[in-house]
DNA sequence: GAGTAGATCCTCT
DNA sequence: GAGGATCTACTCA
C-alpha cells in the first residue's frame, strides 16, 4: 500500500485523476481504528466554468475556501442537513477542482463501519452513495481541509486496477439544477459492482 | 419494483 | 428565508 504522491492530485485534468483514482484505496484511521474501501463510484466538478460546482463563477466563500487550496487536501461538507460529503480537492492552488466520492467497496474495519452506521450486518448500503461513504468512515465537516497524506486520512495504491473495460461514465448524480453541465458524463463507475448508488442497470 | 415524501440544518442571499 | 453534489421508509401495485 502506497500513499498517492501530492503531484498525482496537482494534474490539470480533472477527469484524467478521477479515471486514475478508481480502484484506489480510501483510509481513515481514527477514533476505532483503521477503516478503508476501494474507490468505485465518484464524480468530477471541474471548478468555475462547471455550473453544478460550489465554485462555479470562482464563487469563494467560508465554506468552499479549501477547493482553492494546492490539490491532495479533503473538502468535507454538509448536505440537506443530514449527510456529510468527502471531496479530494485536486489542481492547484486558484483553481477549485474536486472529485466527489460516490461509493466504495468496504475493505477493512467493516465491525467499525457497521458500528458507525447502526447496521448489523454488512450489505449492500454500507459505503453506497456518498453520505453513507462519509458515515461508514467516520467523516465530518470538521475533516475539511485535512491532508490527503496524513496518517488519519489518506489514499493509496495496492497494486489493483480496473480495466477500461469495467470502468463506464454517465451525467453526474442530483445536480439537474445545473442545467447544460447536468448533462456532462464526468461519473465514472464500475460496471456491475452492488455498491454503485443509484438505479442497477 | 417503482414512485414519493419527509428528515433536518448549514450556508448564502 | 430559501434551498441543497442525499437517503430511507413507506405506499401502491
Amino acid at each position: 500500500m502506497k500513499k498517492l504522491a501530492l503531484d498525482f492530485y496537482r494534474r490539470e485534468n480533472v477527469l484524467e485523476i478521477s479515471r486514475d483514482l478508481m480502484g484506489k484505496v480510501l483510509v481513515t484511521n481514527w477514533g476505532g481504528g483503521i477503516t478503508s474501501g476501494r474507490i468505485i463510484e465518484l464524480e468530477a466538478y471541474a471548478g468555475a466554468p462547471d455550473r453544478a460546482s460550489h465554485a462555479f463563477g470562482g464563487k469563494l466563500t467560508d465554506r468552499n475556501r479549501v477547493m482553492y487550496m494546492d490539490g491532495g487536501v479533503a473538502y468535507v461538507y454538509l448536505c440537506y442537513g443530514i449527510h456529510h460529503l468527502f471531496n479530494v480537492v485536486t489542481h492547484r492552488k486558484n483553481t477549485p477542482h474536486a472529485i466527489l466520492i460516490r461509493a466504495l467497496e468496504p475493505l477493512n474495519g467493516i465491525p467499525v463501519m457497521l458500528e458507525r452506521t447502526g447496521k448489523e450486518e454488512p450489505d449492500n448500503s454500507l459505503t453506497r452513495g456518498p453520505g453513507n461513504v462519509s458515515k461508514a468512515l467516520g467523516i465530518h465537516t470538521i475533516h475539511t481541509g485535512f491532508s490527503l497524506r496524513s496518517k488519519e486520512l489518506f489514499i493509496a495504491d495496492d497494486g489493483y486496477q480496473y480495466s477500461n473495460k469495467e470502468i463506464l461514465t454517465s451525467p453526474r448524480i442530483g445536480v439537474d439544477y445545473a442545467g447544460k453541465d447536468a448533462l456532462l458524463p464526468f461519473r465514472y463507475y464500475v460496471k456491475g459492482n452492488a455498491f454503485v448508488s443509484g438505479k442497477p442497470k
